[in-house]
DNA sequence: TCTGGGGTCCTAGGACCC
DNA sequence: TCTGGGGTCCTAGGACCC
């Protein structure tokens, strides 16, 4: 398929994708050498967990990534499941993302252990693809001891494909090493095409495979000769135009470079479901610290808030409260998720909690400065403090505002008195004490 | 076998403004 | 008295990606 002898120009092959092999758990077996050799798998341990990354020897059972774990076991009793250790895939993934720098500045990760590149801006010094395809995937093994798989093609696409391609594979339960870089070369494209389903492309998952299956739509050849309209009508204009491009070997994607964080949130599954809003209420102190911290790690604050609950049945709904200025701190956080907590009805138990941060402003564009004026730090300078008292008010007065603005549209009593928050406003200003804006408990 | 947690994007409907 | 069209924002849900 892939075309190595002949040498590609960056005209020809202008979008380079690498995929780390394994990756949580290729890192996981680099920290602790005595797992090599052994089937060993980065998920949740629980009833509920899942696998997320599989080591070779893994799958040769059978094993994948988004498989619940008790299937994994099944597959495999001497599985090896480990936990999660995220901040250390960060280390590894900032090194990956600094050797790919050393190649171009033009880049775009997917996840931590993928990346887009735009090789387009290396034209005039000559690069060939192929041989930096080479030179980068040899880095990485010398400087990381991490394997990976190289794509090279004219668009997203194909580079995408192509980095799947290169990849090793298991036949028979069997490792077969892959070719390590795969070029599609204009003149295969077509031929790549025919041969692949739906569901390799971007934006086919089983929702939509199913869809397009009723249609008697199976392959990629079928897309390409179904009416617009028809897509359109199915699975949305958006995705039918996408399809419809890719199914012509066409991809509009730009490879982005500094995309912007636009939400950041916080799930977790418990092992087992949570009754009623004062379990999850107390759930939900932990989501919100962690939501607040991350927002205060990026400088940001966040004018959405969202709570999300998923059922035992698997159905899930969201409440969500846009604020007119943004927030990055836990209690205020807090204030709101409990509110939207209270707003739901709970008809079965629930076995996920999110919180979710969005409509995301810089710090310094905030109108009011709620985070700031709520930080237990800025109360630590009694002038300061002084200077603060106005913003905080004012902070104070719109997070009640907000918070009353729930209730309001959900149909529930309204906060306590005045006095109330402006006495557990020190607490927000101290961080000591019960939280405020706790639930009004005077439902007639 | 029974489905995580981090995100992104899309759609559709309603409110509101001009 | 009845009613437009466009634009923007917000909400809720769904699908997808790694």
């Amino acid at each position: 398929m892939s075309n190595s002898i002949s040498e590609p120009s960056v005209d020809d092959a202008p979008i380079l994708h690498v995929d780390l092999d394994a990756f949580f758990a290729s890192v996981e077996i680099l920290d602790d050498p005595s797992l090599r050799g052994k089937p060993v798998c980065v998920g949740g341990m629980a009833e509920r967990g899942v696998i997320a990354s599989a080591s070779y020897e893994a799958r040769r059972f059978g094993v994948r990534s988004a498989m619940p774990s008790m299937v994994a076991r099944r597959l495999c009793p001497n599985l090896i499941i480990l936990p999660g250790r995220f901040d250390r895939y960060e280390v590894y993934s900032r090194k990956f993302h600094d050797i790919i720098a050393d190649l171009t500045p033009d880049f775009e990760p997917l996840g931590l252990d993928e990346v887009f590149c735009d090789l387009r801006s290396l034209r005039r010094l000559r690069v060939q693809p192929l041989v930096a395809a080479a030179q980068l995937r040899q880095r990485i093994n010398d400087e990381l001891q991490l394997r990976s798989g190289i794509g090279l093609g004219r668009n997203k696409l194909f580079a995408k494909l192509a980095s799947k391609e290169s990849k090793p594979r298991i036949v028979d339960g069997e490792l077969v090493e892959g070719p390590g870089v795969v070029w599609v070369s204009p003149g295969l494209e077509a031929r790549w095409l025919e041969q692949l389903p739906v569901r390799a492309l971007w934006g086919v998952g089983p929702a939509t495979a199913a869809k397009l299956r009723k249609l008697g739509l199976n392959w990629v050849r079928d897309l390409a000769k179904v009416d617009r309209e028809t897509l359109a009508r199915h699975v949305g204009s958006s995705l039918a135009a996408s399809l419809a491009a890719y199914a012509h070997g066409e991809d509009y994607r730009e490879v982005v470079v500094d995309r912007e964080v636009k939400s950041v949130g916080h799930d977790q599954t418990f092992a087992r479901s949570l009754e009623g809003s004062s379990e999850l209420i107390e759930a939900a102190k932990t989501h919100a610290g962690v939501v607040a911290r991350a927002l205060r790690d990026q400088g940001r604050v966040a004018r959405t808030i969202t709570v999300v609950l998923r059922f035992d049945d698997l159905t899930s709904i969201s409440r969500s409260q846009t604020l007119p200025f943004g927030l990055d701190d836990e209690v205020a956080i807090l204030a709101i998720a409990e509110a939207l907590i209270e707003s739901v009805d709970l008809p079965q138990s629930v076995r996920l909690l999110g919180i979710h941060a969005s409509s995301l402003l810089g710090r310094g564009d905030n109108h009011v400065q709620l985070s700031f004026a709520l930080h237990p730090e800025t109360s630590k300078s009694r002038e300061r403090a002084q200077d603060l008292s106005l913003e905080r008010q004012i902070g104070h007065e719109a997070l009640r505002d907000a918070v009353d603005e729930v209730r309001r549209r959900f149909g529930r009593t309204s906060l306590g008195t005045a006095a109330e928050l402006k006495d557990e406003g020190v607490d927000i200003a101290t961080q000591r004490g019960r939280h405020a804006f706790g639930p009004e408990r005077t439902d007639p």
